[in-house]
DNA sequence: ATCAATTCCGATCAGTTTAGTAGGGATTAT
DNA sequence: ATAATCCCTACTAAACTGATCGGAATTGAT
């Protein structure tokens, strides 16, 4: 039971042009260096992400990728569904008409994993770009205090954290 | 997003123990045909139920598997831990010290797939065989109402709902 | 002692999915 | 023109899943 690469690396991409966006269209190639995924596979990825809808290109020289809408309205639920398709762990409750179970009238293992597919929309429904943007952003910060010898106040910064690849979400 | 067919006979599996198992020890051969689960696939799971301790067997002839403990102690956690390994998204969350992530320190990505893993568990470990052996006896009886010519009265009768392999449940 | 019913064990295998590669075509700013 | 970019389709290697197969060990019944 795991998500794909695919779903994640969607994820991040999508983060990416949240917290870029706004500067004008990103390349896949930026992309791709920033957050460490192989090229042809992001832009496999990004593809998708497009027809779905969730992006709109600009293409030659100059062109790249910017979101669709608005990141509020961009939920987890909506990503996983394109990427993963129906997010659900049997058959029995993936809304598909064509599959048929012959428990099923009656099956209370059924409903078990029904609730657990709910559970797992309650969050990915409620979680959108936007509030992963701003919650990347806030991590990603700490209040610093330093002694400074000389005054007697010491001096207070925030400083973002230093990690691999923290600049793509500066 | 899913979970194996291995997951899914062993659940069977258990459940039908939990129904039949007072009588005495019941053999893969009657479990695979009742639940419609091919013999030796059937073995092979059940043999990894009992390395977990969550099945004793009796070998030779009359033999066959009982659960190991009370329906009541046997959790969907503790199952699906066995067939699927720990149930995560994604490695970063999975409990595997020798995953390492870059961005790990401050990822808010991570903090999603946490609160979906989370909210698995909290279905996962608050359901038993016990519950659902009687939920499956619940929902596999109907009231039904039978006018009887001659009599004033109509008679009501519990009775099994109808479907294929219902039997493995009565 | 034999036989049938059973659990136990390890090897193998075919199909599907996943993650990724490769190569070139179409479009646009400069 | 040309360089940068998106766009499209086909391919592939590795891993995983859902089994299958053959036989050995154990036990109860005759």
């Amino acid at each position: 039971m795991h998500f794909s690469a695919k779903t994640e690396n969607a994820v991040l991409a999508l983060l990416y042009l949240t917290c870029h966006g706004a500067k004008g269209p990103v390349t896949v190639n930026e992309m791709a260096e920033e957050l460490d995924i192989p090229h042809s596979f992001l832009e496999q990825i990004i593809a998708s992400l497009k027809r779905a809808g969730l992006v709109n290109s600009t293409r030659g020289s100059h062109g790249g990728y910017r979101l669709a809408k608005e990141p509020k309205q961009i939920t987890f639920g909506e990503i996983l569904e394109l990427t993963e398709g129906p997010v659900a762990p049997y058959a029995c409750v993936s809304g598909d008409d064509h599959f048929a179970c012959s428990l099923e009238p009656t099956c209370a293992v059924r409903s078990v994993w029904q609730d657990i597919q709910r559970a797992i929309y309650q969050v990915l429904d409620n979680t959108t770009l936007h509030d992963l943007c701003e919650k990347t952003k806030a991590v990603r910060h700490r209040v610093v205090t330093i002694s400074n010898p000389g005054h007697e106040t010491p001096s207070t910064f925030t400083v973002p954290v230093h990690f691999a690849k923290q600049e793509a979400f500066e």
